[in-house]
DNA sequence: TTGAAAGCGGTACCAA
DNA sequence: TTGGTACCGCTTTCAA
């Protein structure tokens, strides 16, 4: 069952492709091609289901009608969740989205934004791994429409949906202070990601606003690649003398999820002995033992708007640079030790 | 920076663009082009940062090296974890991957396989609502290579890797029996997906093969769109006399973390009162109080067979029909009952 | 109101 | 060893 092309509509109903394509393109009353020619036309491709090919079509007008999502996973429910929400707002406008994780490779990262390129993908949303300013400035060089989430480049003019990091740090920083604990604790990732860099601030800042001293072992960073290995000794390090946390931020969900299994392992009752806040959340927090006080980020919001301004910009050449730094949320619950 | 085409090197180096495109594709030696020609045309590459136009390409050649996903939620971790599996291997073979999700909604998985086919993708796997029969036996008919996932459809012959739903079931009730319980439940999704069917099945025989009589209100099925706002009274309905489950088993993951919400709400003991099972897992089913006992789908083996089928199908027109159903395994944590 | 033809950027066959 | 050229399927301009 061969596809049938505007060709092949052509030689059978003996009119030029110019009129079918038009009328196909629900051009046809503007054009003023006659009723009984499209009528014709319209008869002809639902019976035989013509379809456009999108390859063809992309190769002629210049655009392809895909965009591009490049993240660091798509199986963290974060980023998941803002695919999501992108790809359905992106495909009722008409676009269907390619999307590639990059592991947090720099590497990748390049690779894929070039996979994606070549595929004249018409714009781009990217999660960058922060590691690859290159790419970022060259798409920027070459006027080519994307925009960043939740991680920009702050030496980097462009587009981009962000959360206000260090103000939900600062909340969950608060949180625990207000339940008593003076004591606390940051476990994060590496450094490198600007993301990660303003929650550390804001926990900084917070704890040197209530002139608490951020004592040796407060502050933990971990290995993406090893957080699993390497949690263990981070929460026993830090439940112990000399460190003795009495409450841990941790800047984000999944470093909690692993931080409290350890907690558990170590039969430090939390929150009691030890309360925390995620900055981030997943979907089971509330039903953990104990439920999960975290910081909730603004998934819908990040992918609309992506998709808005990024459509904006297929538009419009040269418009104003859009930044945004939605506010979070925080859904108090046992962990932080408030009731 | 107008991007550099076959043409512009043609031009520049009065080289014609088959000897470049050949050299370009690695063919140049196999061709005999000399060794100059090859040397000059690279570097001019490099130099120009000659990037070929995949949608020309495509439709030159007739493949365009992607290939479509459609599930019924990215967002969902089963499926993202699916996903990006899928992406990570087709990625290495040189394919990108467009997705969408149907939302379990049959016209969505119509427009989208067919979106897809438009953008003439190289093959298909699909999660399909299974509703969709039409659109699966199209695709057969055309001899379109696609590989279905985690559900098939029973009376059409195609490829599918699917899990073994029926087993996993099995000793999911089985678990609870060892357990001491009898009185077993079931909460699942409405009719409408075969997994979900050869689910119940799973759960029927068992209790048929115990002699365990399957009470009223012993099955449960919800609504996909309305779990959250009918499970209350679902789960109300089974803890309570005539009912008055000793134990449930979820047919999927989200419904156990549903169901144990209201389960707390009514400050129902777990597993004391009421010991539960979930069909599939979620990432944090460890730290929940109780922990999950839960069946574990082979997510990984699920991506990896899928892309593996698919390109084999890709490269060859006429294979046999691959069906897989893998073999589920099972983590036993305190909500069983069994400690 | 409709058609012819050029062009989008490649690939690949056939000559030279 | 290299080049010419037709063609993939569609859009769009210009003429008729």
């Amino acid at each position: 069952m061969k596809k049938v092309t505007l060709n092949d509509i052509s030689e059978s109903l003996k009119i030029s492709k110019s009129t079918i394509s038009l009328v196909l393109n629900g051009r046809g009353d503007e054009k003023r091609v006659s009723k009984e020619t499209q009528e014709k036309i319209f008869k002809f491709a639902k019976e035989h289901n013509y379809k456009a090919n999108q390859l063809a079509r992309g190769l002629s007008t210049g655009k392809s009608d895909m965009i591009g999502l490049v993240i660091p996973n798509i199986s963290d429910n974060f980023y998941a969740r803002i695919a999501r929400r992108i790809e359905k707002k992106a495909s009722r406008l008409g676009y269907n989205v390619v999307f590639s994780s990059t592991g947090e490779s720099k590497i990748r990262e390049t690779e894929l934004i070039q996979s994606m390129l070549d595929r004249q993908v018409d714009g781009l949303i990217i999660a960058s791994t922060q590691k690859n300013k290159d790419d970022i400035l060259r798409l920027k060089k070459q006027n080519f429409p994307f925009v960043l989430i939740d991680r920009h480049y702050p030496d980097i003019e462009t587009n981009y949906v962000c959360v206000n990091n260090n103000g939900g740090v600062v909340r969950a920083v608060e949180q625990l202070i207000n339940s008593g604990r003076k004591r606390i604790g940051f476990v994060s990732l590496k450094p490198g990601l600007q993301a990660i860099e303003d929650r550390l601030q804001g926990y900084l800042e917070t704890m040197n606003k209530h002139s608490f001293d951020v004592k040796d072992g407060f502050v933990q960073e971990l290995d993406y690649d090893n957080i699993e290995k390497d949690m263990p000794d981070v929460i026993k390090s830090m439940v112990k003398f000399p460190a003795s946390v009495e409450g841990i931020v941790f800047s984000t969900h999944f470093l909690a999820a692993a931080g409290l299994r350890e907690l558990k392992k170590l039969n430090v009752r939390v929150p009691v002995d030890v309360a925390i806040v995620s900055f981030g959340q997943m979907s089971a927090f509330d039903l953990i033992d104990p439920p999960i006080t975290s910081v909730i980020q603004p998934v819908d919001e990040i992918g609309d708007n992506a998709v808005d301004i990024l459509l904006k910009n297929l538009e419009n050449e040269d418009l104003d640079f859009e930044q945004m730094n939605l506010e979070t949320d925080m859904i108090i619950r046992k962990s932080c030790g408030t009731f």
